[in-house]
RNA sequence: GGCACCGUCGCCAAGUGGUAAGGCCGAGGACUGCAAAUCCUCUAUCCCCGGUUCGAAUCCGGGCGGUGCCUCCA
């Protein structure tokens, strides 16, 4: 087997051949810093970090460019909005991203270049678009001609008569077709703005990836990705943008991810109905979120409710508690990755970054964890084995990006969020069932069950072992 | 109107030609004073109708239902 990569050009999955053997170079739409991210943001950071993580267990020797637009109209008016300028509105919402994403556990990019460092890589692309005929200014506006790009709707599967025809593309007097783009735009009083041969004005939207990419990645690179939602018209026109200037198709296989729903209805604003990812952290650790988002294939919708974090809630913790009970027999033992588990796990990642099969494999390395641990109970399992296992759930965890903690330590703090949540103490728990262990003991089990119900009832399970009775959330 | 996509167990969700992963929930068993945790076992023939094929959830056609894009958007 080796890699396939659904390719949203071709519309299938495809065997993946890098442009130099052993190397990928890869380019991610980031953000537009106008505002705090959202959950569709974290879904494909998640998605794409996922990728990374993979890409790089196979072996690949990764380049992963992820950028900041920060320069745009919604920056300008949401600056003008709020009375700041708009670069102390980009920084802001930079600083914020880093917030966001480091505590969903995201992996720094190679690279995260922003747009308005580029301005001379977009000037040159422009003027040789211009130079071939592509590209023409209009009033200190410089447009790309899409008629003199055949290949055009090729991405997005659109037929040009049939966008010709459609109603909503605006109207623009200085165009000369109106599917044509803009490459640069003439500054408006007040607005950001950089000299260039057509007059003061500031980059339109699509160029900025096109030069970002070429001169990060090249001008042939590997993968591309972002939303779904970004298919039309951003990437469609960064094909024709750098295919008309450097002669060839930039990027090999475009990767997209789907949309994030709302209680099964779609997240916009208007509805009114997103939630920023600090709000749902405020509520789920961030493995909580990993784990939710990764369970379904990245090219599927997903939808986010309470009642669906709260499922992947219960199954993080039970990894955890297997990882914990694990951990505390292994000790330091060490011991490599079964090979037949290895091998599933590059045969998950294979297949399209599956990643939802291989959260199904850490349940099932869950399950072989947890048996062989009743074995070496009985005196008639092996630890060595237990230790593989073992290596082999860190192992897939850490391509998830979730076991980022010590899983005492994540069990402690569960256990702490819970009797917040029900107003107890531990001492007060710890008390409790000191008084059931005592009607236990004299054989007074119809108080004893009494407490435990009890506290059962507020989610706090009491287990009784050999070397005493302990406790766990079931939240 | 044009173009894509989707419809799999109570819920979520893999699987894209060879007789249905996994999670949550549920049932039975082992274990337990009783439980819990854990382990074992069990629960679907894949929206409907045709067709292709030795063989289809997987391919083709039609129907019904849902979604997205076509405008800034992860």
């Amino acid at each position: 087997m080796s890699l396939r990569i659904y390719n949203t050009l071709s519309g299938q999955k495809e065997g993946f051949k890098p442009v130099n053997p052993g190397e990928v170079k890869m380019y991610v739409c980031g953000v537009t810093v106008y505002d705090r991210c959202h959950i569709g943001h974290a879904r494909a950071g998640v998605v794409f970090d996922f990728v990374f993580r993979a890409l790089q267990h196979l072996g690949y020797a990764v380049t992963y460019v992820r950028n900041f637009t920060d320069v745009d109209d919604k920056i300008i008016n949401r600056a003008a909005e709020r009375g700041i300028s708009c670069d102390a509105l980009v920084e802001e919402n930079i600083a914020a991203f880093y917030e966001d994403m480091d505590a969903l556990h995201l992996l720094r990019p190679t690279y995260e270049p922003r747009a308005t460092r580029y301005i001379a890589q977009m000037l040159a692309m422009i003027q040789t678009l211009i130079d071939k005929g592509m590209a023409y200014e209009s009033g200190g506006d410089v447009f790309f001609a899409v008629s003199k790009f055949p290949e055009y709707g090729k991405l997005s599967k659109k037929n040009v008569d049939d966008l010709e025809s459609g109603a909503r593309v605006s109207v623009n007097e200085s165009k000369r077709d109106p599917l044509d783009f803009a490459l640069w735009k003439a500054a408006k009083p007040g607005e950001p703005k950089w000299p260039s041969p057509w007059g003061e004005g500031r980059p339109g939207w699509h160029i900025e990836c096109s030069a970002m990419g070429k001169d990060l990645l090249g001008e042939a690179f590997d993968i591309h990705g972002g939303g779904k939602d970004l298919v039309f018209p951003h990437h469609e026109n960064e094909i024709a943008q750098s295919h008309g200037a450097c002669g060839k198709p930039p990027v090999s296989y475009w990767m997209h991810n789907g949309f994030v729903n709302i209680n099964k209805e779609k997240m916009s604003k208007s509805l009114g109905n997103f939630f920023t990812i600090r709000e749902v952290l405020q509520k789920f650790d961030a493995e909580v979120i990993r784990l939710y988002l990764l369970g379904t294939h990245y090219r599927s919708p997903i939808d986010f409710a309470d009642a669906y974090l709260v499922e992947a809630r219960r199954h993080l913790d039970r990894l955890y508690a297997t990882a914990d009970r694990a951990k505390q027999m292994i000790g330091a033992r060490t011991n490599p990755v079964p090979g037949s588990i290895e091998k599933r796990l590059v045969a998950e990642i294979e297949d399209d970054f599956n990643s939802a099969t291989v959260v199904a494999l850490l349940s099932e390395v869950a399950g072989k964890i947890n048996a062989e641990a009743d074995l070496i109970d009985k005196k008639k399992g092996d630890i060595h084995d237990l230790a593989g296992l073992y290596a082999a759930f860190q192992t897939i965890g850490g391509l998830l990006g979730i076991f980022n903690r010590p899983p005492a330590e994540y069990l402690a703090d569960a256990k702490r969020k819970h009797l917040a949540e029900i107003g107890m103490t531990g001492d007060e728990v710890a008390a409790a069932i000191t008084r059931r262990a005592e009607a236990r003991k004299a054989k007074n089990f119809a108080e004893a069950d009494a407490i435990r119900k009890q506290l059962e009832e507020k989610g706090i399970e009491v287990k009784d072992s050999a070397t005493g009775s302990w406790w766990s959330v079931n939240r």
